[in-house]
RNA sequence: GUGAGCGUGGCUCAGUCGGUUAGAGCACCGGGUUGUGGCCCCGGAGAUCGUGGGUUCAAAUCCCAUCGCUCACCCCA
């Protein structure tokens, strides 16, 4: 019997991480211009950590979450998410003493034991990013043009809705008032009356035409916030408009996680099927207080790899091939055995070199180095390795040159790099 | 947890009102070019037809069970 992997646990071959890969270099070269920081924290965390950050009450920390007994006997779990780790990491390492002010972010893994679907697995990859300590509204307009402008440098294109879910001092207000009016509401949906409990704002977003049609009336969560809410959305959203970044409000967004407050934000794709969060994020002023730090105010936002490499891989992007220097073609075991090591010595050198070592056919050598991307072919002949000669074929003009074999592997490598440093230089 | 669809060489799929040796394209290997790639032509290797059981003279095809994948709901990146 074949051992497959988990359900939800995918592996990434080497076409795809080519993908990653160019996810996470755009990513860290647009942070750092914004001067944001890389940190890397563990991917399993006391499971403590988790529920007093996402809420008890959240889907995730209820039925989601990787979550065991170690052999000592002690919770733990896989984290679900970045942000609880990062913070940890902030109030555990002190990172708030050495400057009141952290933009940190990390890329890696998180886990979910959710049912898997288009653009959702169970370990799935995040770009996490955090500001801490700042809560001038500016910074919330910041982080979003950076998100957006991260997302349009890697040549996709996603909307942005932002949502303000007011403090602690207006949002009870809000939902007191939305729960009167649904309470008002007749024939709901079976979803919509089980959200009405659980998380009031989330049955402002039903598919269900009838429901909807009540929703037209419901109360609005900008009209309930307190005046220094209200102000600082004014202002995020001005931020926006000085950066010139394009924005939809959308008063019936929400977020899934515990603990959020004020400005929460998405960035939308239309090409992902139900799953078109491209990225997500948020104010957490408290989070970091409540996880016992000091009382800072924090801002964040995930985007998920796996979601923009499934963008990526749709506009298809002709994902360029492996490249290699050179390759050696060497017929027969004389000139096997130098090819060997000079192919060793030019390795040694900084070149990326292959050869074929089964000794096959030069027509077969040939194909194997259009597959690999060679820009030059070293040929070593049978007949002219006896007379000391080797061919140097350009594989994109096609032209070829004699190179003469020295005795010296070493002095002939540094012959083949120069005449390759010269050829290159043409181009 | 709920619902629907689908499981046939490495990949994408055809074949399914049961009927001989299960096909194609791509990829792979070899040859045509006695020592020169990408195109073309020829040949080759590669399949427990997801698994188990049942019906039948005969099952990839029908029935039952089971596993897996996919998409959707809930929720989320």
């Amino acid at each position: 019997m074949k051992i497959k992997a988990l359900k939800g646990f995918k592996d990434i071959i080497p076409d795809e991480v080519d993908i990653y890969r160019f996810i996470e270099k755009i990513s860290r070269d647009i942070f750092h211009r914004f001067g944001f920081r890389e940190i890397r924290v563990p991917v399993l965390e006391k499971t403590d950590l988790f529920v007093r950050s996402l809420g008890v009450a959240t889907d995730i920390v209820e039925k989601e979450m990787y979550t065991f007994d170690d052999r000592n006997g002690d919770s733990v779990t896989m984290r679900p998410e970045g942000t609880a780790s990062v913070l940890r990491a902030y109030i555990e390492q002190g990172l708030h003493a050495s400057s009141s002010l952290q933009k940190l972010y990390t890329i890696g893994p998180m886990f979910r034991h959710e049912r898997p679907q288009k653009g959702r697995l169970r370990q799935f990859h995040q770009i996490s990013v955090e500001v801490l300590g700042l809560d001038h509204p500016r910074i919330d307009a910041e982080v979003m043009a950076m998100a957006y402008l991260l997302l349009t440098s890697l040549g996709l294109s996603a909307r942005l809705e932002i949502n303000s879910l007011g403090c602690q001092k207006c949002r009870p207000g809000f939902n007191q008032a939305l729960r009167l009016f649904l309470d008002n509401c007749q024939g709901l949906c079976d979803d919509c009356l089980r959200r009405r409990d659980t998380n009031p704002l989330r049955v402002l977003d039903c598919k269900n035409k009838s429901c909807q049609e009540h929703y037209q009336k419901a109360p609005f969560i900008i009209q309930h916030l307190c005046p220094e809410c209200y102000g600082h959305f004014q202002t995020v959203k001005e931020g926006l408009k000085l950066l010139r970044i394009p924005y939809t409000v959308n008063s019936f967004m929400v977020r899934g996680l515990d603990y959020y407050c004020r400005t929460t934000f998405e960035l939308i794709s239309d090409d992902l099927g139900t799953q078109n969060a491209v990225g997500a994020g948020g104010r957490y002023d408290g989070l970091v207080k409540e996880l016992g730090g000091p009382d800072v105010p924090g801002l964040g936002f995930a985007m998920g790899l796996e979601r923009l490499a499934l963008l990526l891989a749709s506009q298809d992007n002709g994902s360029q091939k492996a490249w290699t220097d050179l390759f050696i073609a060497a017929l027969g075991p004389k000139a096997q055995n130098v090819a060997f090591p000079v192919s060793h010595y030019l390795r040694e050198k900084g070149l990326s070199v292959t050869m074929d070592v089964m000794d096959r056919s030069l027509k077969s050598q040939m194909k194997q180095a259009d597959r690999a991307g060679a820009n030059f072919v070293l040929i070593l002949g049978e007949e002219e390795f006896e007379k000391g000669q080797a061919q140097l074929r350009d594989m994109r003009s096609k032209n070829q040159q004699p190179l003469t074999i020295k005795s010296d592997l070493a002095e002939w490598g540094d012959d083949i790099r120069w005449e390759l440093g010269t050829l290159n230089s043409e181009f």
